[in-house]
DNA sequence: CCGTTCCTGGAT
DNA sequence: ATCCAGGAACGG
């Protein structure tokens, strides 16, 4: 389950393995795993290209390419991208396999099928949709403590969880680094966003930008399937202190983990740390 | 906002 | 055999 962390992880190790390389060949092995143009199309429209620095938008990978066009990669939640030797006896999960001028090659492997890349020209990148729609980069400049306050109190009848993981209020957090943040913050997952005191909002400021840096600085979370693109996995999963860990103690107070469905989705909190009213 | 859908494989 | 994991699009 790539989030922010590990796609930015992919990216650097992506970096020194492709810029200024030549796409010399692109072998489908599952044509669903292009989500855009037809599939005759992004083959002949991706080969020859020369691909520039990669660059990264939430959770999504954006592999600029020399001619102004850019191949968008999003792994949802069990797709890698890897950089290797020809393979002769692809893995069963191969959806494509992109042969580069230098003899190696790009794989993109999806167990579940959920990953698609698509291939924009530049000039609708801007427009398109599903990155238009994404907030403000955590990590960046353009997420500031003020628009973090203004947004919780726009939003003061959402839960907590839920708008942590709106990809348009915030670009990047998933299932682990929320749930991280939250804790860090003692905010209970499931309290509505207008019940949080703006001394705690701010605490939940400064822990989602630090949850998410030291993920970063670990090369992410792997529990199964997440790779970087030198197929090394992460080492944050022995850092977190509640996501997977129900009825283990936390690690801030002891008493046990507790995990809950909240909009769909498991949230682990520390009913003691995190308390609901 | 919420639930459902898409997918597959691992756990029960 | 059934349930569960979850990112994001979609319908209500």
């Amino acid at each position: 389950m790539p989030e922010l962390p590990e796609v930015e992880t992919i990216r650097r190790t992506l970096s020194p393995q492709i810029t200024g390389r030549t796409v010399h060949r692109v072998e489908i092995r599952d044509a669903s795993a292009i989500g855009h143009p037809p599939v005759d199309e992004f083959v002949s429209r991706l080969t020859g290209q020369v691909f520039g620095e990669p660059d990264r938008r939430g959770k999504y990978l954006l592999l600029p390419l020399a001619e102004e066009m850019t191949l968008l990669v999003h792994l949802r939640m069990t797709g890698r991208l890897l950089y290797g030797e020809a393979d002769p006896a692809p893995p069963k999960h191969r959806r494509l396999t992109i042969h580069l001028d230098n003899g190696r090659t790009l794989f993109f492997d999806d167990q579940r099928r959920f990953g698609r890349l698509y291939l924009l020209k530049s000039g609708e990148l801007p427009g398109w949709p599903p990155l238009q729609k994404l907030g403000p980069e955590p990590l960046s400049g353009s997420f500031t403590e003020q628009y973090w306050l203004d947004l919780l109190t726009k939003r003061g009848r959402c839960r907590i969880k839920p708008l942590l993981l709106d990809q348009s209020c915030l670009a990047g957090l998933g299932n682990i680094y929320a749930d991280e943040a939250l804790h860090r913050a003692g905010i209970h997952p499931a309290a509505c966003a207008g019940t949080i005191t703006p001394e705690q909002a701010a605490a939940l400021y400064r822990s989602i930008r630090q949850v998410l840096q030291e993920g970063i600085a670990a090369g992410g979370t792997t529990f199964r399937d997440y790779r970087d693109s030198q197929g090394q996995p992460g080492g944050y999963a022995a850092r977190l202190r509640v996501y997977r860990r129900e009825n283990l103690p936390c690690l801030a107070c002891g008493h046990p983990v507790q995990r809950r469905r909240i909009a769909g989705r498991s949230a682990h909190f520390c009913p003691v740390c995190q308390p609901e009213k």
